[in-house]
DNA sequence: CTTATGCATTGACCTCTGTCAAAGCGGGCG
DNA sequence: CGCCCGCTTTGACAGAGGTCAATGCATAAG
């Protein structure tokens, strides 16, 4: 069976449990936000003390496990969220199930469809993941009211925009080498690398064929060219060292 | 010489022109506003009339040639604008060349990167157009104090970024005879038929290939093969009917 | 109306990536 | 500690789309 079908089964089964168990009336609550991992870069850094209070009223925290769905592609738009901690997938997919990675997002991330009635893509968590959850018509109502929210949040959507934008260069004009080379250099800017200089993928190679637009084989074999080549080093399935990060940005860029 | 350098080149020129001509002080001016054919479609449209004025007095209208470029890849950001007329492409290249179109903006759209040091892709007409254009720092001031301006924004700014990560899907995991369907029939959803029901396309051969991702080739033998199976009848260059709109979303879908 | 220019089409060929299938191996479980 | 499952790698092959080159044909200038 397909592991994305699997998966996506699995979730929805969880995602139900998830809304019917969590406490009604629990926010995020104040003495939660005083120690959010977070809360200097999530969307509500610029609030004070009385706005955050207000805020966590409609909002509570949620735990995900990996490979569990939050939104669904065309649903309509009910839920928006902090993410806290974990990493988690935006994709949607054509009608015979190809797929397309459209975003990972990171902690102090936004997700979700303010100000819409549907949610355009689906989200999926690649790690275990913590969110900080809001009903939609509330998030939306609060927002208005709080300019300095919406700011943040415009901000933060126009940035969206750009990365997504330069994605798409990536997408219609980049060979497989350099898609693969650009990948592993994004992934190594964003993600902490241990003593040894080895960051950990948060995505399989069938994630990372799904974020290029690839198969996994020429994912695959991809890689294994830059390991022989000697640009990259592995460790494990997942571990990934930089070892010659010049080349490989030369790689990226098709020089 | 390649034909996109040849344009490129033109337009540095002429887009000096504009910027040193257009008398200074002269803004779109309270009584331009008043018969603006986008107010009410545009992000000033909810600003009440005193509003509408002082952001007047920031901005100027500017007049377009089809292929003058407004704003630069990289360049420092300095000016965003409405449009009022006309149709744009927003474009990103490769290093050796390579182009992807990441958007086009037609009348009414917000173009510009507010909030942002760099613009993150170029603009350029496709047709002659108008523009009404505002200084970005003085944008900026004005809307901070504005929300309702914001919000607007804000709206505009996340379906841009839902369509934009729809095209991701096209880029990643469509076909080229998929690709070619899915923009004629966005074309057909967006643009005005005559009586005939001819739409006149605002991109070129060239300009649908950066669009989709595929070569000026591959997007002459698609639409010749959507002509031949009876889907679409050309007239002239530009002019396309969609013959069998039902058979033409089948093939935009990959059934 | 005629002509010239440049965009568009068509053809031949080749390469890159996808497809299908089998083997390898990492990591969790017993 | 070893086994087993599922992800990953590797191989052989096919086909979609790219490349290079020549021809066709709108469109606008003369």
């Amino acid at each position: 069976m397909d592991m994305r079908f699997d998966l996506a089964q699995k979730a929805q089964d969880d995602t139900a449990l998830v809304m019917a168990g969590a406490p009604s009336g629990k926010g995020c609550g104040g003495q939660y936000c005083d120690r959010c991992e977070v809360r200097d870069q999530a969307i509500c850094a610029d609030l004070d003390e009385q706005q955050r209070g207000a805020l966590n009223r409609i909002g509570r925290r949620v735990s995900l496990q990996a490979g569990q769905t939050v939104m669904w592609e065309g649903d309509s738009s009910t839920l928006v969220a902090n993410v806290i901690e974990g990493t988690l997938k935006l994709s949607t997919s054509t009608g015979d199930g190809r797929e397309q990675i459209v975003g990972v997002v990171y902690a102090s991330d936004f997700i979700g469809r303010p100000f819409g009635a549907r949610t355009p893509h689906s989200v999926t968590a690649l790690t275990d993941a913590r969110l900080c959850l809001y009903p939609r018509g509330a998030f939306d109502g609060f927002a208005r009211e709080h300019p300095v929210l919406e700011h943040r949040l415009l901000q933060r959507t126009l940035d969206d925009l750009d990365r997504t934008r330069a994605w798409m260069l990536l997408l219609g004009r980049k060979n497989a080498r350099e898609k693969v080379a650009t990948l592993l250099l994004d992934m190594h800017n964003r993600l902490p690398a241990d003593r040894g200089g080895v960051i950990e993928l948060p995505l399989s190679r069938q994630q990372i064929a799904d974020v290029l637009g690839l198969t996994i084989e020429t994912v695959s074999r991809q890689i294994g060219d830059l390991k022989r080549m000697g640009l990259i080093a592995l460790a494990g399935r997942r571990g990934v060292r930089i070892v010659d990060a010049d080349r490989l940005e030369a790689m990226a860029e098709g020089e």
